[in-house]
DNA sequence: ATTTTCTGTTTACAAACGTAGTCTTGACAA
DNA sequence: TTGTCAAGACTACGTTTGTAAACAGAAAAT
């Protein structure tokens, strides 16, 4: 069935995501790269950002590459899939697996901008062909 | 600032969010009554469900009202609350507050059905008007 | 060569979670 | 009346998460 990927069971927490973010916008990056673009956002201190990124090492979500004396580090794991698995996992969870619901719940809350909405219009059109 | 607004900050955890749905779908229950819905489910046993039901009315999710000799428990926040808190939550962790992108996504992994497809259709042509 | 400065590793610790056992009490059957 | 039993309350305990300090080793600077 659908397409598995993610290494299996460890899964990523919101803090560590946070991580990844900075590590799929730019990589590799060295520990106290990766502090500069997420410990202000987060009001995290460098000590935390290595036990993250530490953990998502071992979870076999990030590599590392020694550089001199540090290492640098880059993510082993897609963007794409993460927030894939993420989606499917809500839809599955709130929605029975459906994605309409969703849909229609954001649309009904407001949270669809109009540039949403022509966006969304345009895939429609798109995938109709 | 940029709080979440849903309950007053207690957030309901995965496990207790199953025990939520089966009280959204009937209420009210005995703590009995709930683990004839999920605990087959979930491979639980009552004690869990007893300890679910209790952090839940602690963080002020459900309410209980006192029948005979034991509790009968109902929902205190609506199911569509809660499922946009969750919703928006993902949109803006994952897609920038931007729902576009999750549909993207979805329908690029076939997350979208035909039917799902047209509902949405259905719905964008309502708003719209 | 010694000190300073980075870097990664180890250890820590509280809160939240998942999961469940024990204690207490009151209703009820025998 | 007394023993049973179910229902809620209290307690427990291992794991994950968020957050970070302490430590060790090596490169760089002096």
């Amino acid at each position: 069935m659908a397409k598995r990927k993610q290494a299996p069971g460890e899964r990523i927490s919101e803090a560590e995501h946070a991580v990844m973010e900075a590590l799929w916008t730019e990589n590799p990056l060295s520990a106290a790269d990766v502090c500069d673009r997420v410990c202000a956002a987060n009001d995290w201190s460098i000590p935390t950002v290595k036990t993250l990124l530490g953990r998502l090492v071992s979870k076999g979500a990030v590599g590392t590459e020694p550089e001199g004396r540090r290492f640098l580090y880059h993510p082993l794991i897609e963007r794409s899939d993460y927030v894939g698995g993420e989606s499917r996992r809500l839809v599955d969870r709130l929605f029975g697996g459906r994605a309409a619901p969703l849909f229609a719940h954001l649309a009904e809350n407001e949270a669809l901008t109009d540039a949403d909405l022509e966006e969304i219009e345009a895939l429609l059109k798109e995938m109709r062909k």
